[in-house]
DNA sequence: CAGGATCCTATCCGATACTG
DNA sequence: CAGTATCGGATAGGATCCTG
Protein backbone atom coordinates (compact mmCIF):
# COMPACT_ATOMS: atom_id res chain seq x y z
CA UNK A 1 0.00 0.00 0.00
CA UNK A 2 0.94 3.57 -0.92
CA UNK A 3 3.39 2.62 -3.63
CA UNK A 4 3.86 6.12 -4.50
CA UNK A 5 7.60 7.00 -5.43
CA UNK A 6 8.82 8.58 -2.46
CA UNK A 7 12.39 10.30 -2.99
CA UNK A 8 14.61 11.80 -0.05
CA UNK A 9 13.51 14.86 -0.25
CA UNK A 10 14.08 16.16 2.67
CA UNK A 11 15.64 19.99 3.24
CA UNK A 12 19.01 19.18 3.73
CA UNK A 13 19.16 20.52 7.58
CA UNK A 14 17.02 18.37 8.71
CA UNK A 15 18.39 16.36 11.67
CA UNK A 16 16.67 13.43 11.50
CA UNK A 17 16.42 10.48 8.99
CA UNK A 18 13.43 9.84 6.67
CA UNK A 19 12.19 6.08 6.38
CA UNK A 20 10.01 6.10 3.05
CA UNK A 21 7.23 3.82 1.92
CA UNK A 22 8.45 1.97 -0.92
CA UNK A 23 12.07 1.13 0.75
CA UNK A 24 12.25 -2.20 -0.51
CA UNK A 25 13.93 -3.32 2.21
CA UNK A 26 10.33 -2.26 4.43
CA UNK A 27 9.21 -5.59 3.38
CA UNK A 28 11.93 -7.56 4.80
CA UNK A 29 12.30 -6.15 8.09
CA UNK A 30 8.83 -6.95 7.75
CA UNK A 31 9.25 -10.70 7.37
CA UNK A 32 12.01 -10.45 9.57
CA UNK A 33 10.25 -8.38 12.73
CA UNK A 34 7.09 -10.37 12.33
CA UNK A 35 5.14 -11.93 14.89
CA UNK A 36 6.61 -15.24 13.98
CA UNK A 37 9.71 -14.94 12.16
CA UNK A 38 11.75 -13.13 14.34
CA UNK A 39 11.44 -16.52 16.55
CA UNK A 40 12.29 -18.70 13.41
CA UNK A 41 15.12 -16.88 12.68
CA UNK A 42 16.93 -17.04 16.70
CA UNK A 43 15.49 -20.99 16.64
CA UNK A 44 17.44 -21.41 13.33
CA UNK A 45 20.52 -19.96 14.76
CA UNK A 46 21.79 -23.05 16.82
CA UNK A 47 21.03 -25.58 14.08
CA UNK A 48 19.09 -26.09 11.08
CA UNK A 49 15.43 -27.83 12.16
CA UNK A 50 12.72 -30.10 10.97
CA UNK A 51 9.31 -28.63 10.71
CA UNK A 52 7.62 -30.12 13.70
CA UNK A 53 10.79 -29.19 15.76
CA UNK A 54 10.06 -25.85 14.27
CA UNK A 55 6.59 -25.84 15.90
CA UNK A 56 7.56 -27.49 18.94
CA UNK A 57 10.42 -25.11 19.49
CA UNK A 58 8.24 -21.51 19.04
CA UNK A 59 5.73 -22.09 21.75
CA UNK A 60 2.12 -21.05 20.26
CA UNK A 61 3.14 -20.91 16.71
CA UNK A 62 0.12 -22.34 14.50
CA UNK A 63 1.13 -24.68 11.37
CA UNK A 64 -0.68 -22.11 9.17
CA UNK A 65 1.52 -19.22 10.63
CA UNK A 66 4.63 -21.07 10.83
CA UNK A 67 4.66 -22.10 7.02
CA UNK A 68 3.58 -18.39 6.33
CA UNK A 69 6.67 -17.28 7.99
CA UNK A 70 8.77 -19.73 5.99
CA UNK A 71 7.75 -19.45 2.85
CA UNK A 72 8.51 -15.60 3.27
CA UNK A 73 11.89 -15.87 4.75
CA UNK A 74 12.78 -18.33 2.57
CA UNK A 75 11.58 -15.88 -0.44
CA UNK A 76 13.77 -12.94 1.02
CA UNK A 77 16.51 -15.52 0.65
CA UNK A 78 17.45 -15.45 4.36
CA UNK A 79 16.16 -19.35 4.71
CA UNK A 80 16.67 -22.49 2.71
CA UNK A 81 14.51 -25.71 2.98
CA UNK A 82 15.66 -28.79 2.24
CA UNK A 83 13.06 -32.12 1.20
CA UNK A 84 14.04 -35.29 2.01
CA UNK A 85 12.20 -37.55 -0.12
CA UNK A 86 11.06 -40.19 2.45
CA UNK A 87 8.15 -41.35 4.05
CA UNK A 88 7.05 -40.02 5.88
CA UNK A 89 8.16 -36.91 4.03
CA UNK A 90 11.15 -35.02 5.98
CA UNK A 91 11.90 -31.00 5.36
CA UNK A 92 14.68 -29.41 6.81
CA UNK A 93 14.80 -25.59 7.32
CA UNK A 94 18.03 -23.24 8.09
CA UNK A 95 19.96 -20.30 7.91
CA UNK A 96 21.58 -18.90 4.79
CA UNK A 97 24.37 -16.73 5.32
CA UNK A 98 21.99 -13.93 4.59
CA UNK A 99 19.85 -15.31 7.61
CA UNK A 100 22.95 -16.13 9.87
CA UNK A 101 23.86 -12.06 9.27
CA UNK A 102 20.21 -10.88 9.91
CA UNK A 103 19.69 -13.64 12.79
CA UNK A 104 22.56 -12.08 14.45
CA UNK A 105 21.61 -9.12 15.73
CA UNK A 106 18.17 -10.22 16.81
CA UNK A 107 20.03 -12.87 18.72
CA UNK A 108 21.46 -9.88 20.67
CA UNK A 109 18.51 -8.09 20.93
CA UNK A 110 16.48 -11.14 22.19
CA UNK A 111 19.70 -11.41 25.06
CA UNK A 112 19.72 -7.92 25.90
CA UNK A 113 15.98 -7.54 26.32
CA UNK A 114 16.16 -11.06 28.29
CA UNK A 115 18.70 -10.03 30.19
CA UNK A 116 17.37 -6.22 31.83
CA UNK A 117 13.70 -8.05 32.33
CA UNK A 118 15.43 -10.85 34.63
CA UNK A 119 18.69 -9.77 35.42
CA UNK A 120 19.33 -13.25 38.23
CA UNK A 121 17.68 -15.50 35.49
CA UNK A 122 19.66 -14.82 32.89
CA UNK A 123 22.79 -15.97 32.94
CA UNK B 1 -3.58 -14.23 26.35
CA UNK B 2 -2.53 -17.91 27.15
CA UNK B 3 -1.18 -16.42 30.16
CA UNK B 4 -0.61 -20.29 31.79
CA UNK B 5 1.95 -20.90 33.65
CA UNK B 6 4.41 -22.78 31.51
CA UNK B 7 7.63 -23.88 32.30
CA UNK B 8 10.90 -24.65 30.57
CA UNK B 9 9.97 -28.73 30.79
CA UNK B 10 11.60 -30.13 27.97
CA UNK B 11 13.72 -32.95 27.65
CA UNK B 12 16.80 -32.51 28.65
CA UNK B 13 18.47 -34.29 25.21
CA UNK B 14 16.39 -31.39 23.64
CA UNK B 15 18.38 -29.54 20.78
CA UNK B 16 16.34 -26.95 20.26
CA UNK B 17 15.12 -24.00 22.27
CA UNK B 18 12.08 -23.03 23.73
CA UNK B 19 10.31 -19.70 23.94
CA UNK B 20 6.97 -19.92 26.35
CA UNK B 21 4.67 -17.77 25.76
CA UNK B 22 4.36 -16.51 29.41
CA UNK B 23 7.74 -15.15 28.91
CA UNK B 24 7.74 -11.63 29.52
CA UNK B 25 10.48 -10.51 27.36
CA UNK B 26 7.85 -11.33 24.67
CA UNK B 27 5.96 -8.11 25.18
CA UNK B 28 8.80 -5.99 25.19
CA UNK B 29 10.35 -7.72 22.22
CA UNK B 30 6.55 -7.34 20.67
CA UNK B 31 6.48 -3.82 20.81
CA UNK B 32 10.11 -3.34 20.06
CA UNK B 33 9.37 -4.98 16.88
CA UNK B 34 6.21 -3.76 16.29
CA UNK B 35 5.64 -1.93 13.28
CA UNK B 36 6.28 1.59 14.13
CA UNK B 37 8.20 0.42 17.12
CA UNK B 38 11.18 -0.49 15.59
CA UNK B 39 10.96 3.27 13.35
CA UNK B 40 10.84 5.06 16.20
CA UNK B 41 14.19 3.48 18.31
CA UNK B 42 16.11 3.60 15.02
CA UNK B 43 14.91 7.47 14.36
CA UNK B 44 15.76 8.24 18.30
CA UNK B 45 18.85 6.78 17.60
CA UNK B 46 20.34 10.08 16.38
CA UNK B 47 18.82 12.68 18.60
CA UNK B 48 16.23 13.53 20.70
CA UNK B 49 12.87 14.14 18.68
CA UNK B 50 9.47 15.86 18.81
CA UNK B 51 6.39 14.05 18.45
CA UNK B 52 5.76 16.15 15.12
CA UNK B 53 9.70 15.49 14.24
CA UNK B 54 8.87 11.36 14.69
CA UNK B 55 5.57 11.62 12.73
CA UNK B 56 6.92 13.19 9.91
CA UNK B 57 10.74 11.17 10.35
CA UNK B 58 8.31 7.77 10.23
CA UNK B 59 6.84 7.78 6.17
CA UNK B 60 3.46 6.56 6.71
CA UNK B 61 3.27 6.38 10.53
CA UNK B 62 -0.44 8.15 11.84
CA UNK B 63 -0.63 9.90 14.90
CA UNK B 64 -2.40 7.92 16.15
CA UNK B 65 -0.16 4.52 15.60
CA UNK B 66 2.76 7.01 16.55
CA UNK B 67 1.15 7.79 20.03
CA UNK B 68 0.19 4.25 20.67
CA UNK B 69 3.80 2.68 19.72
CA UNK B 70 5.53 5.22 22.20
CA UNK B 71 3.44 4.96 25.12
CA UNK B 72 4.15 1.23 24.90
CA UNK B 73 7.91 1.73 24.65
CA UNK B 74 7.84 4.61 27.26
CA UNK B 75 6.09 1.86 29.41
CA UNK B 76 8.72 -0.79 28.43
CA UNK B 77 11.41 1.70 29.84
CA UNK B 78 12.95 2.17 26.79
CA UNK B 79 11.53 5.71 25.87
CA UNK B 80 11.40 8.76 28.05
CA UNK B 81 8.98 11.36 27.20
CA UNK B 82 9.44 15.27 28.57
CA UNK B 83 6.94 17.75 28.37
CA UNK B 84 7.35 21.40 28.31
CA UNK B 85 5.17 23.22 29.75
CA UNK B 86 4.50 26.02 26.77
CA UNK B 87 2.22 27.32 24.24
CA UNK B 88 2.10 25.40 21.72
CA UNK B 89 3.01 22.49 23.64
CA UNK B 90 6.11 20.73 23.11
CA UNK B 91 6.84 16.97 23.91
CA UNK B 92 9.80 15.31 23.50
CA UNK B 93 11.02 11.99 23.30
CA UNK B 94 14.70 10.16 23.64
CA UNK B 95 15.95 6.94 24.28
CA UNK B 96 16.86 5.67 27.97
CA UNK B 97 19.97 3.76 28.20
CA UNK B 98 17.83 0.56 27.87
CA UNK B 99 16.49 2.08 24.72
CA UNK B 100 20.12 2.53 22.90
CA UNK B 101 20.91 -1.17 24.16
CA UNK B 102 18.21 -2.70 22.31
CA UNK B 103 18.24 -0.23 19.59
CA UNK B 104 21.89 -0.46 18.21
CA UNK B 105 21.15 -4.20 17.26
CA UNK B 106 18.41 -3.01 15.42
CA UNK B 107 20.06 -0.20 13.72
CA UNK B 108 22.46 -2.82 12.87
CA UNK B 109 19.54 -5.54 11.83
CA UNK B 110 18.09 -2.33 9.51
CA UNK B 111 22.03 -1.61 8.05
CA UNK B 112 22.45 -5.53 7.04
CA UNK B 113 19.41 -6.01 5.14
CA UNK B 114 19.16 -2.48 3.20
CA UNK B 115 23.49 -3.51 2.39
CA UNK B 116 22.33 -6.96 1.02
CA UNK B 117 18.93 -5.57 -1.06
CA UNK B 118 20.95 -2.83 -2.03
CA UNK B 119 25.11 -3.04 -2.26
CA UNK B 120 25.76 0.26 -4.50
CA UNK B 121 23.06 2.20 -2.63
CA UNK B 122 23.82 1.72 0.98
CA UNK B 123 27.30 2.63 1.29
C1' DC C 1 5.36 -35.66 8.66
C1' DA C 2 4.62 -31.46 6.18
C1' DG C 3 1.85 -28.80 4.53
C1' DG C 4 -2.53 -26.55 1.75
C1' DA C 5 -7.49 -24.88 1.86
C1' DT C 6 -11.24 -22.91 4.27
C1' DC C 7 -13.62 -20.41 7.57
C1' DC C 8 -14.04 -17.21 10.94
C1' DT C 9 -12.66 -14.01 14.57
C1' DA C 10 -9.59 -10.72 17.09
C1' DT C 11 -6.73 -6.97 16.36
C1' DC C 12 -4.53 -3.69 13.86
C1' DC C 13 -4.68 0.39 11.90
C1' DG C 14 -6.16 4.46 9.12
C1' DA C 15 -9.57 8.32 8.65
C1' DT C 16 -12.02 11.59 10.88
C1' DA C 17 -13.43 14.55 14.47
C1' DC C 18 -12.56 16.67 18.74
C1' DT C 19 -9.66 18.54 23.07
C1' DG C 20 -6.07 20.93 26.08
C1' DC D 1 1.41 21.27 18.78
C1' DA D 2 0.24 16.99 20.83
C1' DG D 3 -2.53 14.31 21.55
C1' DT D 4 -7.57 11.36 22.64
C1' DA D 5 -12.06 9.06 21.02
C1' DT D 6 -14.70 6.65 17.95
C1' DC D 7 -15.74 4.08 13.90
C1' DG D 8 -15.18 0.87 10.22
C1' DG D 9 -12.41 -1.69 6.85
C1' DA D 10 -8.35 -4.55 6.22
C1' DT D 11 -5.59 -8.08 7.78
C1' DA D 12 -3.32 -11.23 10.82
C1' DG D 13 -3.85 -15.31 12.68
C1' DG D 14 -6.17 -19.49 15.05
C1' DA D 15 -9.07 -23.87 14.42
C1' DT D 16 -10.30 -27.38 11.72
C1' DC D 17 -10.26 -30.47 7.98
C1' DC D 18 -7.91 -32.48 4.15
C1' DT D 19 -3.85 -34.16 1.02
C1' DG D 20 0.77 -36.12 -0.67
Amino acid sequence: MAEGVQLTQVDSGARYEVFHTDCPARDVVGHVTSRWGIWVLISLQGNDLRFYELRESIQGVSEKMLAQSLRALVADGLVWRRVEPATPPQVTYGLTEFGREVGEPLTELFGRITRRLSPRDAR
